[in-house]
DNA sequence: TTGTAAGCGTTATCAG
DNA sequence: CTGATAACGCTTACAA
């Protein structure tokens, strides 16, 4: 059957197509009362849909806005598994769609730029989660639409950040550890690159043991990929080479799920043999047995978040911002951490 | 900046746009070698990106694939906590970007269609996961793409659908129990309801209890939403309240992660003090503690396929199809099924 | 307040 | 094999 236009709208309220898009477009103070009306009743009766692509090729604005979410290296596929992703996801499509946007997700591959979707689909904003190559950054700044950025550090004032202060995260997790007695604190880490989530809390841990007075060993600094399998082949080796260690810290609950079943598949418990330490508080930490302890952030407020600021500055209620929004983290005690001595 | 369109590419390699056009779209056999090279040329000096807006309105194809996830009834936030779901669309993004297609997430409304997203859009085809109202899918027919249903039994020939026989899986899950000793079996399941994948992994339980001369109790059915939360309040309750049962059957790995935690929570160990099966053997079944038993259907392959399908359709390589596909099941035996007698 | 009409960047038809 | 050119459906000056 052939599509509803704008024109067959106008025609059967007799008015022109210019009305009727004034009508589409919320500028309904450029309509009387009385064309108004006549327009929704049309387009009530001849059930009439927008067409999208006609309106983003005029209007230059697509009301999608694209999120990118990490990939796995090998066999590409986007890192939903990990539920901090998911619970982003969740907070952002929900916000979004109640505001008029549709979400476009996709993983982008190494060495790729965001720049081709971007232009390609005519995205109104973008909200980036991962961390990049640099060029991927450079890249996307040509880009004119206000962005997010998730999780990076990069410092760069084309992009709006809404972060937590993973710093302090990661000294607030060690220095817990260590007000509950533990001197000899190992760290599960993904791999620490500069400007990365994982290095800020890496830095945090530093900062807690020299605080301490506490020797920083960096045999205990265990860094792989962040999985839960790296989680696991540390909690082995930990169990069978670093029986000294009375605490673990691992920089994501997904880790830390891994050192405590490696643990245990080493024949050490939690948190009676050693205590375990997270960090992002994702919904599982809810279902994994012992309870998680681990540092607290509201995944879904950061996704809201992100979402909030694009709506408010694509509706012109907020100016691009290119500063840096802190969300508030906290230690949330559960069952993984002994107390000692 | 100004865009960079098939114009401009048209001049500088001194060809039509209509040249270009067909390069752009593989139709090389209808331009010469010569004028081939020099357009490629031109779009790469160029560093031309076409406009899926406008090709979009003038070929009536998007490149977009509507994916539907269900959410949650109060927060309308999409059930993407439920790895079932995540892992789901890892699959099908991953192969359709690999084929030039992108992926549009959403939810539905309750009582919405999901026709005005199509038809906006121009949606070239669609996944649809969950359960919803007749009146749905019947709108939803109304609009000519290929759409795969993914966990709905609806007996509709407009559609697609990529499923596991559930009833099967229900029944040996139930057997595998039996087989171990056990006769006094609780279910613990979402709202059964017909033509709902919870309903036919329900009459597999009740047909393996018949088939074993074990009689039904009605009483040892729990009801309830396919969550963790419910799973927890029914473990409760069975720990409390249902001494006799030797086994639960949960028809969903959520469920089943729920249960074992409602149990333990009522001083009852998995397996020592009764065993409990799973259902899905979502990615969390690796890392729950103990080792969750359950049924086993590869949901990553359930995505490829969905997105299989579309991509041949739509390259033409394959008819639409209303049949079913049935992926394999099988019984993962893990840690949470004890041998009893 | 309303209508006209010129784009927006592609595709695709139809002559050359 | 190539090139004009008319759609596609909508937005938005600009004119009335």
């Amino acid at each position: 059957m052939k599509r509803t236009t704008i024109k067959d709208v106008a025609e059967k309220a007799g008015v022109s197509t210019a009305a009727v898009s004034y009508v589409l477009n919320g500028r309904e103070g450029k309509v009387s009362e009385e064309t108004l009306a006549k327009i929704h009743k049309a387009i009530e009766e001849l059930n009439y849909i927008p067409d999208f692509s006609a309106r983003s090729l005029a209007s230059k604005r697509s009301s999608l806005i694209g999120v990118v979410i990490p990939q796995t290296e090998n066999d590409k596929r986007l890192l939903l598994e990990n539920p901090f992703y998911s619970d982003l996801i969740c907070g952002i499509e929900a916000e979004l769609r109640q505001h008029g946007y549709h979400v476009l997700i996709s993983g982008v591959e190494k060495g790729q730029s965001y720049l081709d979707l971007t232009m390609q689909r005519n995205l109104d904003g973008a909200v980036i989660m991962g961390i990049y190559q640099e060029s991927f950054y450079e890249e996307l700044k040509k880009v004119d639409i206000p962005i997010v950025l998730i999780d990076s550090y990069i410092n760069d004032d084309s992009f709006k950040k809404i972060r937590i202060d993973d710093e302090l995260g990661g000294y607030l997790a060690t220095k817990h550890l260590i007000e509950q007695g533990h001197t000899n604190i190992g760290l599960v880490t993904g791999m620490i690159r500069k400007d990365g989530v994982v290095e800020k809390r890496y830095l945090g841990y530093k900062k807690a043991l020299s605080e301490a007075n506490l020797f920083y060993d960096h045999d205990l600094v265990f860094e792989g990929q962040v999985s839960y399998e790296y989680g696991l082949e540390a909690g082995i080796e930990i169990a069978e080479r670093h029986k000294h260690l009375t605490a673990v810290f691992a920089t994501s609950d997904m880790m830390a799920y891994g050192v405590i079943n490696g643990l245990r598949q080493g024949g050490l418990q939690v948190p009676d043999d050693i205590s375990v330490m997270g960090f992002d508080d994702i919904s599982l930490s809810d279902i994994f047995y012992p309870k998680l302890t681990t540092v607290h952030q509201d995944i879904k407020a950061r996704g809201l978040a992100a979402a909030r600021y694009l709506i408010d500055v694509l509706d012109g209620k907020q100016n691009l911002d290119s500063g840096v929004t802190l969300l508030p983290i906290s230690i949330k005690e559960r069952d993984t951490v002994r107390r000692i001595k």
